[in-house]
DNA sequence: GATTCGTGGTC
DNA sequence: TGACCAAGAAT
């Protein structure tokens, strides 16, 4: 381990030379690369967390449409900064930026703090994004290990075992290839490599900048490097949903703050017990969740969604109001909404996969 | 260190 | 189809 920190040493030079030089004729040109803002690129950061750039961009855009500036972001309502974020996933995320967002304002005046210590004690900056937001904007020297960069120094290293194991020897090894005279073009170069050149599945070793000097190419691992972790199954859910109506209006509360998908909007539901017909379970998770009764009038539809840890099939019923009064119960809030104003709020993707079959329905049953 | 967070794309 | 992955952080 100590030969191989003293060997890349010794080779770190010429590494930066060979990469600056592939990035200034084949690095990526992205919108949060032609600026300095270290709002807008901190903005960027957090939406690239473990989301691909192409998915990123339109929300980017929209992002900063919506809030050109930090004050724009703290002083915005918590919906309408979901309501942006919604389809991008990993939903903590626009919670921590708008209170990063809020924190920025009433502890710094709105200025971005330049210094590390500060920049990682807002909540959702790690150590990843806050090299990240401080060499590009700042064009201070500090390092990122992202999983392109993982990937990039495990085959370089030839890494005996999975990055997940060796977190604190890649950090190690960022450090000391990182460009001190320029990081800012350095880092975003390490994460091109490993994006454009460097890739999982088919990396392009005959057009790599360190081609020469990469053990898991020298030694023909590079399509098995890096050695990826044992894998797990991952449970299947059923779940009911009630779209209950009263009249026109139609029911929809608002998941809990510290639960999965929290702060987003859904019809209400829950999992399906032993025993228990999928309209039951609706029916009572209604009334366990705000507290009201209906009854199941209708199969709507049946949806599947895969998640990253668990897959579930939904089963929808139109339900219709009998009794009670609404309270959240379950859930941070329940309204009666009306159909129409189903797109001001936002949901998850599960439940938007409802939203054709309830058009369809609505369209056949006026009134 | 291992888990929990979403969604879209690829093969 | 299912496995894998993408500019990770918080617990």
């Amino acid at each position: 381990m100590g030969n191989s920190h003293r060997w890349l040493e010794k080779i770190a030079p010429s590494l930066r030379l060979h990469l600056l030089d592939w990035y200034r004729s084949h690095g990526r040109s992205l919108p949060w690369r032609s600026i300095r803002d270290p709002y807008a690129i901190w903005i960027s950061e957090i939406m690239l967390q473990q989301t691909q750039v192409n998915t990123v961009l339109p929300y980017y855009r929209r992002w900063l449409q919506e809030f050109p500036t930090v004050h724009d972001l703290a002083r915005a309502s918590r919906d309408h900064v979901l309501k942006q974020w919604e389809g991008l996933g990993y939903y903590r995320r626009a919670h921590y930026l708008h209170q990063a967002a809020q924190e920025i304002v009433d502890r710094f005046q709105g200025g971005f703090p330049a210094d590390l210590p500060t920049v990682l004690s807002l909540p959702g900056i790690g150590r990843t994004t806050a090299g990240g937001i401080l060499s590009a904007a700042f064009n201070l020297p500090h390092p990122i290990l992202d999983g392109n960069v993982k990937r990039v120094l495990a085959r370089l290293v030839a890494l005996p075992t999975p990055p997940a194991k060796a977190q604190s020897r890649l950090w190690t090894l960022s450090g000391i290839l990182l460009d001190r005279c320029e990081p800012r073009c350095f880092n975003q170069a390490l994460m091109d490599l490993g994006a454009l050149v460097c890739r999982p599945k088919h990396p392009q070793c005959c057009l790599c900048p360190w081609q020469k000097d990469c053990r898991a190419y020298n030694q023909g691992r590079q399509f098995n490097l890096p050695l990826a972790m044992p894998i797990r199954t991952r449970p299947h859910k059923l779940i009911a949903v009630a779209v209950v109506f009263r009249g026109q209006e139609l029911l929809i509360d608002q998941r809990p703050e510290s639960s999965m998908l929290g702060g987003l909007w859904e019809f209400p539901g829950g999992k399906i017990e032993p025993g228990e017909t999928a309209a039951e379970c609706a029916v009572r998770e209604v009334k366990e969740e705000v507290g009201i009764d209906v009854v199941a009038e209708q199969e709507l539809a049946t949806v599947e969604h895969e998640y990253t840890h668990f897959s579930i099939t939904l089963i929808a019923y139109i339900c219709r109001y009998q009794s009670g009064t609404i309270q959240p119960l379950q859930c941070a809030d329940v309204r009666w909404i009306q159909p129409q104003d189903l797109p001001q709020f936002a949901f998850p993707m599960a439940n938007q996969k409802l939203f054709p079959h309830l058009h369809a329905w609505l369209a056949t049953h006026p009134l």
